[in-house]
DNA sequence: CCTAGATCGTCAGTATACTGTCAATCAACA
DNA sequence: TGTTGATTGACAGTATACTGACGATCTAGG
């Protein structure tokens, strides 16, 4: 069997890739989240956020970084536009200086209850293309992907190792 | 048979959410990239860019948009930047005032030549967690996805129509 | 106690992304 | 032909993302 030809340089194998399509799939998924939740002006990162500190009250941004795996720098100004929508406060730690840890306020339960159903019929038709089985099948190997290559990205995951501080088990 | 019961706010759901694994496979994904492609100094669009404008010379920017299905905004800046590090330049289409044609220099097709086996490695890497057979799978689905929701996102792919100013078969 | 190293929040700089708007230009039609 | 409407590139404004750095602070070791 003769060795494949080089492939030509097109726009094709841009089309066939999986960063492009990862790409793609985010746009998306974005553009459909904001759709469905445009009545609250909330992006998807600082939902993610809100959920995060909703399940981990007290938790500090860094901590919060490694629970939603979103880069530290861009966390700042993600927090400060929710402190700014009162969704969330900030309380100093007493026993660290240099700690601030995160709290939902009313405002921010209230509209976290209020957007849950629309952010599931986001999620649900970012999949509804598919079939239902085909749907599990992505998903299974999606989760599985994210997982296997959580250190490769910049700011792996740590849902476990982060929530210590808090003197929960994780 | 009772119906589910509300499943309770926490950063579970968030993990098992599409949205979001598609955001981090994203961020891992230009990650990877990043790293195999660091003797470059391109990134994953301004890459995907070069390809399109080595694919289809003389064309313009706003068509350029709807090839790669970036949003037109955004793409000005890259061209930009892909003028200023001597790539690409843009001349004026005599038949139209509004339009600036991009073409390729000697150094953008080099760097492309150069470029595309880290590109490949960086692919590669991407799906190397997962087996063979689950790799194919995924990437069917994903390519099926992101075209059977190619007009949910704000700047839908239009491979073929957006090279018919070309006068070029589709 | 005191210093070396780690960590926290923050900031500056760069690069995508999207929304909305604008002037210049072009195309189509009355 | 003259005006309306669409298109093009550009811009302002906002929001993620990442890199690298910084002062303030904490921790460990000597």
């Amino acid at each position: 069997m003769p060795s494949k030809p080089a492939a030509p340089i097109t726009i094709d194998a841009v089309y066939a890739a999986p960063g492009y399509l990862f790409r793609r799939m985010q746009q998306i998924a974005v553009s459909i989240f904001m759709e469905e939740c445009k009545a609250f002006d909330l992006t998807p990162v600082q939902y993610a956020a809100l959920i995060a500190i909703h399940t981990h009250p007290g938790i500090d941004a860094t901590r919060l970084s490694a629970v939603i795996a979103f880069d530290r720098s861009t966390l700042g100004s993600v927090i400060e536009r929710l402190q700014a929508k009162d969704y969330i406060e900030r309380k100093p730690a007493p026993e660290d200086k240099r700690i601030k840890l995160l709290y939902l306020t009313k405002s921010g339960a209230a509209i976290l209850r209020e957007i849950i159903p629309a952010v599931e019929r986001a999620q649900a038709r970012i999949l509804e293309p598919l079939k239902p089985t085909e749907r599990k099948t992505l998903m299974g190997l999606l989760v599985q992907l994210v997982d296997l290559n959580n250190e490769a990205s910049r700011v792996p995951l740590r849902a476990e190792d982060a929530l210590e501080h808090l003197g929960k088990a994780g």
